[in-house]
DNA sequence: TTTTAATTTGCATATATGCGCATAATTATT
DNA sequence: AATAATTATGCGCATATATGCAAATTAAAA
């Protein structure tokens, strides 16, 4: 990839998100950060964007939005989503949700995935709308402003016309004797249509949701297909899962 | 082969992929990396590429001579958000396109604001999910890389079944011979529905857009009720645009 | 404070580039 | 047609640029 071509996409994800962390640059275009922080000082000095610690934003940038102080349980996050990413094979079609973790998975998507999406979340959309090679495809409703993901009746509609191989959701709760559990209504029923029109399910989950209940059941275990956390497949904590689902 | 034939063949590659590598010519044309240097210098003497590390890039991708432009404008863009402000009232219902002007807009809405808003980018629905007296609702469908809008036949689709009292979209170019115009064919599809789905429409503008042409034409200038720009209403630069639609 | 993460700096390596020259191909001249 | 002149091409080498790695430094966070 041509330098030029770097700067060109690092100025078009400033203008999309107002900021940009240097390693989530690093990942989606594959360089070291060393790169990406000289690529900042060139950008600095056309003055293009402003650099701050971690990363860089637009000029235009206002503190007040946008300053999502998303950090916690990143660094879990971004393992579960490298692990994620490996359910996704070339050409193959996937409904995604929203949520922090999913929203990883969809940053750390490789630049030169050829595949579907169809996303329920304005953000992940977002996330993935730099990936040249993606078609994404925002299943549309009413934003629901506590998980700002679309639901309502049109949504269910539209998921009962499509067919993917693979369904994406993060998990509210999860425990072994009372499977997939959410404590929103509409999300559950989302889930619910997501997982009907997917061949298979994956759940991304951190470790510290495992075990626990939410008011609203989604599935029983077992139809999960893949359960990913950030520990180890062999790790004790996780081996009352082991029989259900696959771990990855 | 031909030296010209290199040329042409040289200048196709850049113009469809706007970059070309030096090995990647190379291999192709079976010359040397050196032969086809020379052939990057007759073309940039004659001023069709721009000499990059590693290979050329067409003179419109380059980014230092594309240096500012979209973040400048942003200032104008806020005095119009703030002037469109004023056609929002309580429990209108609104359909709003995307862009640069129209998610300035989105961050100026106030937070308590009643109403309903149907949107087509999930930039606009990200802005827009935080004001707790909103009701916005997306308008699914293929996530159109360089606009950042959702189209096709499904947003079509939805649009005839809706009516609001507003729609607002930015303007790509408008004048008043020949109105409103754009350069993307499905992006004036999605923009002709959505005037049809709106009792008004309003126009959000930046005054270097007015008096330009782009190649596909949207609709006449009687058929916008509403222009806004950064100018004052009776700036003489508006005077031509008088007659057809409410300056605000 | 201590601790962690990000940044800078210097260095090593790989790749790209420009130049001189020899050779091959093309064109002009006899 | 043969030869000279011109132009185009490829190769080796010196230099410049781009990139990654690791240690040292600095800034943020706990």
């Amino acid at each position: 990839m041509l330098k030029e071509e770097r700067l060109k996409l690092i100025m078009r994800e400033v203008n999309l998100h107002n900021k940009v962390l240097s390693a989530d640059l690093s990942r989606l275009l594959d360089v070291s950060e060393d790169t990406i922080r000289r690529d900042f000082k060139e950008l600095i000095d056309a003055g293009k964007i402003l650099k701050v610690h971690g990363g860089a934003v637009s000029p235009s940038f206002h503190f007040p939005h946008n300053m999502q102080s998303d950090v916690y349980a990143r660094e879990s996050k971004q393992i579960i989503a490298e692990k994620a990413k490996k359910l996704l094979k070339k050409d193959c079609t996937v409904l995604i949700e929203g949520g922090t973790t999913i929203i990883e998975l969809a940053k750390a998507i490789s630049n030169d995935l050829h595949a579907t999406f169809f996303v329920l979340s304005p953000q992940v959309a977002i996330a993935l709308s730099d990936r040249e090679r993606l078609d994404v495809i925002s299943i549309g409703g009413k934003l629901s402003r506590n998980s700002n993901v679309h639901t309502g009746a049109s949504v269910i509609n539209q998921l009962s016309e499509i067919k993917t191989d693979l369904c994406i959701i993060g998990a509210n709760g999860l425990s072994v004797a009372e499977g997939l559990t959410d404590s929103d209504w509409e999300i559950v029923q989302v889930i619910k249509a997501m997982m009907r029109a997917a061949q298979k399910v994956a759940v991304l989950s951190i470790s510290e949701k495992l075990n626990t209940t939410q008011r609203l059941k989604v599935c029983e275990l077992h139809a999960v297909d893949y359960l990913i956390t950030e520990l180890p497949p062999d790790d004790p904590f996780l081996a009352p899962y082991k029989n259900s689902v696959e771990l990855l």
